[in-house]
DNA sequence: GCGACAG
DNA sequence: ATCTTGTCGC
């Protein structure tokens, strides 16, 4: 927690935003069920075209149990060793999570954009802090995540009548520009197209890597 | 003190 | 996160 008091004066909240996004990237991890094995995947989309670029997975062992505030210590070390394997740099960041819509302000979103120098975008499936009104039913409507009087994220609906996700700043961007961002990437499903390619590509190697377990012995 | 709690 | 069982809709 004091790492996160630390770290959370290096995040911009503001920032002009990145420059150019041409190249958007998905992170997620996905974990065993019995075991301490895991795969962390970072996909890198055309945020034009929304097809994907290049995908690169690492396969290894959660060194951290998950308690809610502490997440990234959990998943930050993999991801960062996915994107070490890119081979080129993304524009922009879309993890699984929150940004600053967490207790210190300082969200996986907030670290990995902190970390890597990237701007980032957090988008959760459900809340974490915060409190907040039910955004109207139609796409691209929101509402604002309270914390403490502070604004800290939106709940935007990327789909009519289904249920909204939670967006907020990670790093190097505001939150308007966070919502257009997800809301683009997010043109006929609930989860960004980047969310959904890395959840693919991380379950995908973990299976893999269970099935060959399995057949070595 | 008790319950809640991203993934 | 992961599992389970069923339902709704394209």
């Amino acid at each position: 927690m004091a790492l996160q008091d630390r770290l959370r004066p290096l995040v911009d909240t503001t920032g002009p935003g990145p420059r150019a996004v041409r190249r958007v990237a998905g992170l997620d991890v996905a974990y065993a069920e019995d075991s301490d094995r895991l795969a962390a995947a970072v996909v890198v989309l055309d945020a034009d075209t929304l097809t994907v670029l290049e995908r690169s997975v690492v396969l290894g062992r959660a060194r951290f149990p998950y308690v809610p505030g502490l997440f990234a210590f959990r998943e930050l070390p993999s991801l960062v060793e996915a994107l070490d394997g890119l081979g080129t740099a993304p524009d922009l960041l879309v993890c699984d999570g929150q940004g600053l819509a967490h207790p210190r302000r300082f969200g996986l979103a907030c670290h990995l954009g902190v970390h890597t120098g990237i701007p980032s975008i957090g988008v959760g499936k459900t809340a974490f802090v915060g409190t907040f009104d039910a955004p109207g039913p139609a796409r691209g409507e929101s509402s604002d995540l309270v914390l403490d009087g502070e604004v800290v994220g939106a709940v935007l609906r990327t789909q009519r009548d289904v249920k909204p996700v939670f967006v907020s700043v990670g790093h190097g961007l505001d939150l308007a520009e966070a919502c257009r961002h997800v809301l683009a990437l997010s043109p006929r499903f609930r989860l960004p197209e980047t969310t959904r390619q890395a959840d693919g590509a991380c379950r995908a190697a973990l299976a893999a890597a269970a099935a060959e377990a399995r057949t070595t012995g």
